[in-house]
DNA sequence: CTGTAATGACCATTTAAGTAGTCACACTTG
DNA sequence: CAAGTGTGACTACTTAAATGGTCATTACAG
């Protein structure tokens, strides 16, 4: 036996929610396995994992594939991307640059 | 050199922008690197490449501690995702069990 | 101001992802 | 109905992710 990673169920849910929209996107365009695995750039086995929602695949690869049929990210639209980064730092920037372990337990998730 | 994979601008910028909200979630907490990493069930150099949002890294990872964080993956709250994983399937239900490739090149995104 | 430890970065090793190839099956079309 | 082919599943091989360790730097608390 192996170390055997476990996920929590959302976190499975979350990849096979993702696995099925590509799919989805995939068949809306009348592509095949083998037609978008090769606009992806990764072979059809690879790509046939990412539809079932394999935990352990390249996040790059989800999200590549996700692209190409049409899958949003988050909200897209709305505002771009590169954006949301820039403004989420800016909330980083304002919290210290290292956190002191062990001071508080804040655990403000109530 | 190796074959290098190559990503698109989206996919770079949504890992990105994944891992820094991973981030900000962290320090949001008071959690040390090496404490979400202990929670997460991952090397603290393994966390380190999520938050700066490395493509590589198997999106379960991602998505297990954006959890633990309490970043939301898709719209959560609303509907919980084993519903929408159900409307989904529905949805592909309504299409072709198999694509007849080369037929027509159905590219309606206009 | 000083000591502690959080972070960033890197490396060698172990484990597993990604690939190419193949086979059976049955949907879809002519 | 028969032919063609898209899909699911599996295997051995190649390449790379994940790990554990280490070191330098420096923010933060006392």
């Amino acid at each position: 036996m192996k170390k055997q990673r476990t996920y929590s169920q959302h976190t499975l849910e979350a990849a096979t929610l993702l696995g099925e929209q590509i799919r989805l996107g995939r068949k809306q365009h009348n592509w095949t396995e083998q037609n978008l695995a090769d606009r992806a750039g990764i072979s059809r086995a690879t790509l046939q994992k990412i539809e079932k929602g394999t935990t352990t695949c390249a996040i790059g690869l989800f999200f590549e594939t996700a692209m190409l049929v049409g899958v949003n990210l988050f909200d897209k639209e709305n505002s771009p991307i590169a954006n949301k980064i820039d403004r989420t730092r800016d909330k980083i920037a304002l919290l210290p640059l290292r956190i002191q372990a062990n001071r508080r337990e804040v655990d403000d998730d109530f």
